[in-house]
DNA sequence: TATTGTTATACTCTATAACTATA
DNA sequence: TATAGTTATAGAGTATAACAATA
C-alpha cells in the first residue's frame, strides 16, 4: 500500500516558551525504582543469552523447557506451565519444535491417560551437557563486575523478591 | 523446592524405572542462574505495576516516558529511545496516545527543525505526581520481604550488571 | 551524506475461547 | 464435573526497510 505523506502539525514557532531538549538526560528518578532496574538488568543478561545460546538454537524460555526437562525426567507440559508462568497453549509450539529437533520425546502418562511426560533424547542429553554448561559459563561473564559474594547476595535477594517467604 | 526422585530415562513399561512425572519439580539448576532470578523477579515487579498504576492506564514503558519528559522537558523522540531502548517507530505510536490523552504536547525544538520536544501538559503534570508517588509507594510493597538496606544493595548490584563500569 | 520522525510491515510473545479425551 | 493437551486466533511487543524534511 502506498503510504500518504501526511505532514501533521505545522507548528506556530514560539520563542517565548523555550523548548530546549536537554543535553543530558536524567534518569534518576527512573533509576530509584526496583521494577526498572530488574528489568534492564534482565534484559542484559538475556541479550548475552542470546548470543552465548545462538549455536544450540535456544531461546531463554526453550532453555528453561529442556533444563527442567533434564533434571525432571517424565515431567508433563503441565508442570512445566506452572514452574515457568507458561500458557498451555503457547507451550505446544515449542515442545513441537523440541521435539522436531529430536531433542525431547513425549511418552504416555504411566498413571494418567491424559498427560504426557517429556523426556530427552540422547541427542537432547548430549546438548543439554553443552548448554548448561555455556549458561553457567555466561554468568561469570555477565556478572564481571561483580565479585562472587556480591553475586550470590544478588541472586538471594531477587528470590526474596518473587518468592515472597 | 526439593527433588525427591530422580528417574533417569526408562522404557514406558518398565516397573522397576517407570517414566514417572515427578510431584515436586526441581528448579534449582534455573534458580542457580542470575538472568533467570533477574527476568522472575522483574515479572513480579511488573505484575505489581500493572495493577497498582491501572488507575493511570501507564503501562510500564508508557510510564518510562512520562517519568523521562516530566524530569527532562523538552526531550526529544530520539532521546527517549536512546534512553530506554526503544525503537523509534515503537515509540511514536506511545507518544500519539500519550498525546491524544492530553497529556503531553509536541513543541517544535527551537534549534533543530526536524526535531521535537515533548513536553507535559498541565494535566500531565497533575497525573504523574500521583502516579510517580503511587510507584514509590508500590517499591515498598514489592520489596516488604527486603529491609530497606538490602533493598539499597539489591539496585546497586543490579546497576552493576547493566552498567558495567 | 547523515539524522529525526514517521509509515508500513513482519515477526515474536502473550492471552482467551473452545474443543478432545481422559479422569 | 474437572483436568491435560491441543487448536485457532487475537492482541501486545519488537524488529527492519524505506521515505520526507532537515541538518
Amino acid at each position: 500500500m502506498p503510504q500518504l505523506r501526511m505532514p501533521r502539525q505545522a507548528p506556530a514557532r514560539s520563542a517565548a516558551t523555550p523548548a530546549v531538549a536537554p543535553d543530558a538526560i536524567d534518569t534518576s528518578f527512573l533509576e530509584s525504582l526496583l521494577g526498572y532496574n530488574a528489568r534492564r538488568a534482565a534484559l542484559a543478561v538475556i541479550e548475552v543469552f542470546l548470543e552465548r545460546m545462538a549455536p544450540f538454537a535456544l531461546k531463554p524460555v526453550d532453555f528453561s523447557v529442556m533444563s527442567l526437562v533434564t533434571h525432571n525426567p517424565g515431567i508433563t507440559s503441565r508442570q512445566l506451565c506452572t514452574a515457568l508462568g507458561i500458557l498451555p497453549p503457547n507451550l505446544v509450539g515449542m515442545v513441537n519444535a523440541l521435539e522436531r529437533r529430536d531433542l525431547i520425546v513425549r511418552k504416555p502418562h504411566p498413571r494418567d491417560g491424559r498427560a504426557m511426560g517429556l523426556h530427552l533424547t540422547p541427542a537432547g542429553e548430549k546438548l543439554m551437557r553443552h548448554a548448561e554448561k555455556t549458561a553457567a559459563a555466561l554468568e561469570a561473564e555477565v556478572s564481571r563486575g561483580l565479585s562472587a559474594g556480591e553475586l550470590k547476595t544478588l541472586i538471594a535477594l531477587l528470590k526474596k523478591v518473587y518468592q515472597p517467604a
